[in-house]
DNA sequence: ATCGTAGCGCAAATCGTTTCGTTTTTTCGG
DNA sequence: CCGAAAAAACGAAACGATTTGCGCTACGAT
């Protein structure tokens, strides 16, 4: 490997002159910044990141932790935010929590000891006082996506879940539903919740009652879905519509109902949350809600690059308006 | 942050002492060793991965290169590989190339400077003398998946295209297909040509001759399939069977022909190289050819690690055999 | 002519480890 | 109980960059 000494020795002058010219930190004249220069290419000198990083105490890597990277959303994130943040010179760093907090609170501090210029998380949001554990945990820039975590601040990108549940729930209730399924998630993960929530109060809202027989969770696997859809097809009065969080579930869904010979729409409507690129795929394609992932993504990198450039720690919540993007799977109650 | 110095301080002993006894490389007495422990313990002290990359020339870190990330065969490799590699004390760095192999070398060549231990790359394929380049570009413990690169000696994984092709071939002869449409990819990538020749040379062996105004390349975006679809089908001869090679193009197809009122497989059967998850939850689901990513990923884990343990850079090259999974989307020939 | 100042360049210290060469301590046969 | 060999501990020199403090030169102002 060859080194800044090399460069200097070649060019004739002090290491101290190389890197001045390199890094533009300091002033040197015309004359020996082209010596420099020459150096530096017949030397074919590359800096040596890791003891930059070890002098100055950071890095331009950025760390990337999601629950599962083979979520689509969770991909189109990663790809995304590659790209916006390697036109800015950054590289990235990378692990799936796989829903476990240990795992995740480990992949983080090993990304802080690597000294990551800021990191971008989606939150397990599992297990006792996590998000006081997970304030403890974490320091310097971080934005949070598709979660929130009450109670502490941090710069956070998520859907706006309530808008959601209300666009989704008074859809179904328009085409004239009544007996509505829905698969729920956790009930500490913000995402599942508020969108739980939202949509019993919207159906609250028009006087509808809630058949608690209905609601399943937590359900968060393909089998659970798959299983569940089911048992809610074979009770003596079953559901009109399904509503699912996410793909996997939107998965276990259609599965579990092709099992039992039932097709989408004619016996049941079924609706996601999450219209990530498969729901269009389908027959019947899936109506869904989308966010635009590439905004999505852009939000994200821009907090968390402006926090990178010196602005504090902020506490700014961006909530992403999904739209209803409507297609085949529902249809009106007969 | 403390250093080792602090807990040298605190134990009473000297740093080298302390190294020794965390790192276990020189004897260190039972008394000192509980010394340092306690230290350590009470100074909550955590080593400085950057300083010990520095020193040692290398790191814990493994770094994947895919073309993109999105892709669902790339998210599960990327997810099977951290899983696997965390096990042992690897962390990931991660790039997406985007199928530019200008950006693909540089992201290599970052990696390498960050002194990763090793790494997987599914590369580009693409540009003049690119295998040349690839082989000038890299150092170290590599291993390649997906695609093979003829003239070089990297351990691969790849799958058994020849075989993959002969099997999906003869199943379309045997439903009776004789006007078969393929859509390849680009000529330099062996996973593309791989299946292409194959496909050709099944027919001729069967007596089949081909018809060229059906072989439609290079097609690697869903777009461009979705076009080549519709082309194909407004033939004065329209094939019965499409042979699509990932899932961007079977989105493609699928689109295409829902657009112009063709339905699956009664007006024209389609069938697909790559089997990954999507393809299951389809209505029709689609017949594919699928090989077990866990597998898959657990060989291209091992290889890497046999080479990051002093293994010698191998030449192996692993070809996994897919499975063909019969599923609605093909029919006889009337 | 002299002083002050600004502009440049250098040597040396530093970041937190690992490792090399050496000194100190322990062990054990004679 | 001595002395040599083995074992354990240490101090200091790396690793390759950045940064600090200081000296030198040259210039304009007094």
């Amino acid at each position: 490997m060859t080194t800044m000494k090399d460069v200097a020795r070649l060019a004739d002058v002090s290491v101290t002159t190389v890197s001045a010219t390199l890094s533009g930190a300091a002033p040197v004249s015309e004359a020996l910044q082209k010596r420099v220069w020459e150096a530096v290419a017949k030397a074919g000198y590359r800096p040596d990141p890791v003891a930059r990083n070890l002098r100055k105490g950071t890095s331009t890597t950025i760390g990337l932790v999601v629950p599962d990277i083979a979520a689509p959303w969770a991909a189109h994130l990663a790809r995304a935010m590659q790209q916006a943040l390697s036109d800015r010179g950054y590289h990235m760093f990378f692990a799936s929590s796989g829903d476990d907090p240990d795992r995740e609170f480990r992949e983080i501090a090993m990304m802080m000891a690597y000294k990551v210029a800021g990191m971008i998380i989606a939150p397990t949001s599992l297990g006792e006082g996590y998000a006081d554990r997970f304030a403890a945990a974490v320091s310097g820039p971080v934005v949070l996506v598709d979660r929130v975590l009450p109670g502490t601040s941090f710069d956070t990108v998520a859907d706006d879940n309530v808008y959601g549940a209300q666009l989704l729930t008074r859809y179904l209730l328009r085409l004239g539903h009544r007996d509505i399924a829905f698969l729920a998630g956790r009930a500490t993960i913000s995402a599942s919740y508020e969108r739980y929530d939202a949509f019993r109060e919207t159906l609250a809202e028009d006087g509808v009652s809630v058949r608690d027989e209905l609601m399943r969770y937590p359900i968060f696997q393909r089998e659970q879905a798959y299983a569940a859809v089911q048992q809610l097809m074979s009770l003596s009065k079953p559901p009109t519509a399904i509503i699912c969080l996410n793909i996997a579930q939107l998965k276990g869904t259609m599965e579990g109902l092709k099992n039992m010979g039932l097709s989408v729409p004619r016996d049941v409507s079924v609706i996601s949350f999450d219209g990530s690129h498969p729901a269009e795929g389908w027959t019947p394609s899936i109506t869904a809600l989308s966010v635009d992932s590439e905004t999505y993504s852009r939000h994200a990198a821009e907090l968390l690059l402006a926090q990178v450039d010196g602005a504090g720690p902020g506490a700014k919540l961006i909530r992403m308006k999904p739209l209803l993007q409507i297609r085949e799977s529902c249809r009106t109650v007969p």
